[in-house]
DNA sequence: TCCTCGTCGATACACTGTATTGAACGATAC
DNA sequence: GTATCGTTCAATACAGTGTATCGACGAGGA
């Protein structure tokens, strides 16, 4: 055995931070918020928290787990608005998911990924399923009204943070983007086998991305709205 | 750095295993159908092809570059059905995009991360904006009406895949899946917080995966069809 | 024949998630 | 007070990842 002075000192625990799954959560989001899903590694969430790899897996199983707890926990930020119009409530629901997404980017990664069941998620789908019964009574044809309009929010919020990203990546504005791909694009437009892309770029106008989430939400309402 | 469509495959020409881009995405795919996406690394893909990992770089720049090639081929497999009517030809194209997830579940996991703009996907691309012109002859109405659909059609995807794989992980069945998660619930629902999640899981039945989603793209289309 | 140059493979690096292991601690039993 | 026990934590280890670097080799040009 090595002599004591080669040993280091025992580490009192006393000093020990202690530790919660509300706080590695935390600490994981902030993460994730300002470097993405890549910044989070279970060394670097310890590293926060200033505690070891390992140490996490007394609070956590596994990876996953840890990332359905934070999609859990950006679902507490979502609520619902009571409204008797059911229109009102749903879009309110839309809005404040797109929010939420827009606030923690990463979301958009995780969302519809995988069924989510967590006591926040569920919270949230009560309450939409709550506004949904108001005019499809039937519990059933709730439950196929929200599912069409959850699967329009979930695709339109993730092509909308992935524009976002794409656009970003290529040095923050559109113009940068247009001449990393432009000449891809022009050389493929030019065999004249895409017309209608090419009236598209050269005639059309873009939207900001709250009016396109918008205009694809009404369209989506009013497609429930006209069912018997 | 130019995008990858731009920049051309090398002709090494050496009396080695010849390869390629398309040999490479080839394998990739062969090992995510059969895997997912975690059996995709260089290593692997290499592997397969007796060539060691740094071979794959001078076909390819990094590995988000082959997961977009390999994006960009499933779209090959996607033909968008030529019909007078606008309904039918975005209908058939919602369908084999559907049919080409569950071939590939992985690329519900990739659709929509980024915008797709290979030449398959700009094919198909082209041939839906062909048929949604027919009916809103402003290109700007048709990418808006396009873009709804899109989402809609990509998040009902990858929340159908999203379940499909929960199902399978817990046990290839319903029955296993509510077992697992099933005390869980119960406790949460016993709270007599979650009424109507309560009456769904009592009162509701299950439409088979092919109805739900043919349900919602009735729905959004009917919205699409209400549009002035 | 020699030289250059592009391509290839081995090695290396910084990381990842997680299994294992052993040590240090608080609480408990005598 | 001392001994023991079970829990909790940190260190180490392992197999795997994407990719940078670099030496070697083989073909094309002089």
């Amino acid at each position: 055995m090595e002599s004591v002075w080669e040993r280091p000192e025992p580490a009192g625990r006393t000093a020990l931070t202690p530790l919660s799954r509300a706080a590695i959560v935390a600490a994981a989001i902030a993460l994730a918020d300002s470097g993405g899903l890549d910044a989070v590694s279970l060394r670097k969430v310890g590293a926060a928290l200033d505690a070891g790899p390992m140490r996490l897996y007394g609070y956590v199983a596994t990876k996953e787990e840890l990332l359905d707890l934070m999609v859990d926990e950006v679902h507490s930020e979502i609520d619902v608005p009571a409204d008797t119009d059911w229109r009102i409530a749903l879009h309110g629901w839309a809005d404040r998911t797109r929010a939420a997404a827009l606030r923690h980017e990463w979301f958009a990664d995780l969302l519809g990924g995988r069924p989510a069941i967590g006591p926040h998620a569920l919270a949230v789908n009560e309450a939409t399923l709550a506004a949904a019964v108001t005019r499809f009574p039937a519990i059933d044809d709730a439950r196929r009204a929200l599912s069409t309009l959850r699967a329009y929010v979930n695709g339109a919020i993730r092509t909308e943070i992935g524009e976002l990203r794409a656009t970003r990546a290529t040095g923050l504005d559109k113009l940068r983007w247009q001449t990393t791909h432009g000449p891809y694009l022009m050389r493929v437009l030019a065999d004249g086998r895409h017309p209608h892309i090419e009236r598209l770029v050269s005639d059309g106008t873009d939207d900001d991305p709250a009016t396109v989430f918008a205009t694809g939400l009404g369209i989506v309402l009013t497609g429930l709205a006209a069912l018997p």
